[in-house]
DNA sequence: TCAATCCTTATGTCCGGACAATCGGACTAC
DNA sequence: GTAGTCCGATTGTCCGGACATAAGGATTGA
């Protein structure tokens, strides 16, 4: 006797609309992780195979296997060979991502305000020079800003930049990130290196922070790279641990 | 008149064995890693056409994307559309993995050693049981251990399992890490929530790792989860700021 | 009763082709 | 000279199929 075969995905109303310019992949990946993200796909169901869902939908299977791949990338889906894909149980909240601090305050729901202590351009140090790719006594710009959410100071931040990338408007830098910044310049982040640490506060960075000497502060340093290669930012951020952490899920390579 | 059209990957003698277990794919995005990684493909020149690519090697187109795909999700190489794939400039270490301290101290090229303090078996208070998803009062494994490398103390380290997972044998726990232990009991890590900050050294936490009471720690909460969703493992852990870091690389999604 | 084997099922890999979207340069018109 | 347009090159998306591989259960044998 045939057992009753209940595919999750069937009762679902999964369709996607071939005249958008959406790709058909991404639509059904989409309806796939609202389904789990509503709970309509419960974890630990199994998908049902893509053959099947690929007839349903009038897809083909690449296509499906290629929506079904970019959850698995994502950590919502894991799939086994001769048994099938399952939805993960674990909550996934997102990776770490190559965000400013500015957006991630701003989608916690807090309202950030930058003060702009410092916003010039100096001769690059030697180490400076190396990190940014430049030579050494070359202008670059410094900018180094306090953020604060709810009026409470969050952090310290001093960014050096090569000089020409884009022109730093105190009051833009005031108003938004520099990520945003970069961005809307036209230049597309790649991937950046970042070290995360700890130390004692120095008298002005504890009289900055509202803290006392020697308060242990948490310190992030990052170098941003753009598609090209290049260096285009280098930071060193104090942040208030009381204020602050660094949260992020991990997934494992494959 | 054609300009040269040098395709670097054309002096590259690449070949595939269609004869190996391994997949196709993965071969060629080896070679090319390899490649990449001696030098060989500089950062910044055109990868030549996936159709050309493909004739030569005698596989089909996707093949050939599949491989350089895997590459571009590991940030080694960029597309664009109409123009072709690049080698990007930058020299990318790996991104943040979901490995042990052990094995980051390990491949860093230190030996790493562990003196468990206490392994024994406790009642789970109300938070733990939430974050284990275990009843309150169940028994859950209760680890603590002293991380060292060249007899100085790097990390005080406190992690929670539930009970009936794995045997947890003392011996074993200070011959290696914890993760690679599970991973021996067949359990298949997914994923990982973590959490970075920094606060000050307590008096035992002080003495245990030779820092003066106050001292700034660098802390890091982890709860792991299997491929089932179940969560595996809760871990509390101080760092010694002078003697450690969070160091990864990071990419901006797609 | 227990173990080895076979079979079903589902994903993993690979193919060859087709058309669309986009980029960048060359060309043209003003 | 400058701006708009066209066109070739290249990747993006999608199709329909084929066979390999692994996991799990059912069957068979000792």
């Amino acid at each position: 006797m045939p057992k009753p075969q209940v595919d999750p995905t069937a009762t679902l109303g999964l369709r996607v609309d071939r005249g958008s310019p959406v790709p058909l992949y991404f639509q059904l990946a989409q309806q796939l992780e609202a389904a789990i993200e509503q709970g309509a796909l419960t974890p630990g169901s199994l998908l049902g195979n893509e053959i099947e869902l690929a007839a349903r939908l009038g897809l083909s299977r690449p296509t499906v296997r290629q929506a079904i791949q970019s959850l698995v990338d994502k950590g919502l889906l894991v799939r086994r060979r001769g048994v099938g894909t399952q939805v993960v149980h674990s909550r996934v909240s997102r990776p770490l991502e190559l965000s400013s601090l500015y957006d991630d305050l701003e989608t916690a729901g807090q309202r950030p305000t930058s003060r702009v202590l410092v916003n010039a351009l100096v001769p690059a140090s030697a180490d400076l020079a190396g990190v940014l790719g430049v030579t050494e006594g070359a202008d670059v710009h410094r900018v180094e800003r306090l953020r604060l959410a709810h009026g409470e100071p969050i952090a310290y931040l001093v960014n050096h930049l090569p000089a020409g990338l884009l022109d730093l408007d105190t009051d833009r830098l005031e108003a938004t990130g520099l990520y945003r910044l970069l961005r809307c310049a036209g230049i597309t982040l790649h991937s950046a290196r970042q070290s995360i640490g700890a130390r004692a506060a120095t008298s002005a960075e504890a009289e900055r922070l509202e803290e006392a000497e020697g308060a242990p502060l948490l310190t992030m340093e990052r170098t941003t790279y753009d598609d090209t290669g290049r260096a285009v930012e280098f930071g060193a951020h104090a942040y208030r641990p009381s204020r602050y952490s660094f949260d992020f899920q991990l997934l494992a390579r494959s």
